[in-house]
DNA sequence: CGTAGTCGGAACGGCGGGATTCGAACCCGC
DNA sequence: GCGGGTTCGAATCCCGCCGTTCCGACTACG
């Protein structure tokens, strides 16, 4: 297994449109509505997304296109909750003692879901 | 003070605008819509609204006007109005009916995961 | 180099969510 | 049984949200 792969730091639109399953437009658009999502650029001007830019985006996606709020309504329920969502979930279900036992557990989550990752995507 | 006022049982389609604040039209708009408003009518044909109907109307009212729900969504908050919190949520979000949703639903995580991971390195 | 990727901005489009109009039926006081 | 107000369903119209397409220009990279 390639482990590089699922350390990336950066992401380029076209990989992000893969990821999400969103039209790089979609992104563009969505980006000029919700404030929030502000991913950095390089000196050539192009956009470099971070995980939590995917993250939140996922949180978007969920909110406009699944749950059938308007892009006016994400917007207020992105700005109250100020983003928690599965952040909340995790801490409720698991009894996080301390940052290290909570950076372990995710390591070894994340480890997981690379292996499952692969499988998924060597059969689909 | 009138005290039958407050007695009523049912209520015209007039009435029933006054009290909401809603236009005729779109009373009868909704009732198209969502099924679950469905008011009883008279002889004449005419809708006879009961507490009921307008505590429901008030309902979507909330959830369309002010919280920024499309109808669509309007309609899926009030269907899955008998389930639980914390269950619902993982049950309605991650609807895992072929390895492309659960493929998908592991991206999403593992992207979710990353951002926390790096936030988590940086501050150890 | 060539070509693949990205950029922003403007013009375009479908359609959801009403809004308006219509003729007809009904209700009520007189 | 007449006139004025209310309601009806269906048809039609309409605006703005949410993209979508098109564009020429710039850049990254093999």
């Amino acid at each position: 297994m390639k482990d590089f792969e699922f350390k990336k730091l950066y992401y380029s639109i076209s990989e992000v449109s893969r990821i999400t399953g969103l039209e790089q437009h979609v992104l563009r658009y969505w980006e000029s509505q919700f404030s929030e999502l502000n991913p950095a650029k390089n000196r050539a001007g192009n956009r470099i997304y971070t995980n939590r830019d995917i993250s939140l985006i996922f949180e978007i996606k969920r909110l406009v296109r699944e749950q059938g709020f308007t892009i006016e309504g994400a917007k207020k329920v992105l700005g109250s909750k100020a983003g928690d969502g599965l952040a909340q979930l995790i801490e409720t279900e698991v009894a996080v003692e301390s940052s290290d036992d909570l950076k372990q557990f995710l390591l070894e989550t994340r480890a997981f879901l690379n292996d499952l990752i692969e499988k998924l995507s060597g059969k689909a």
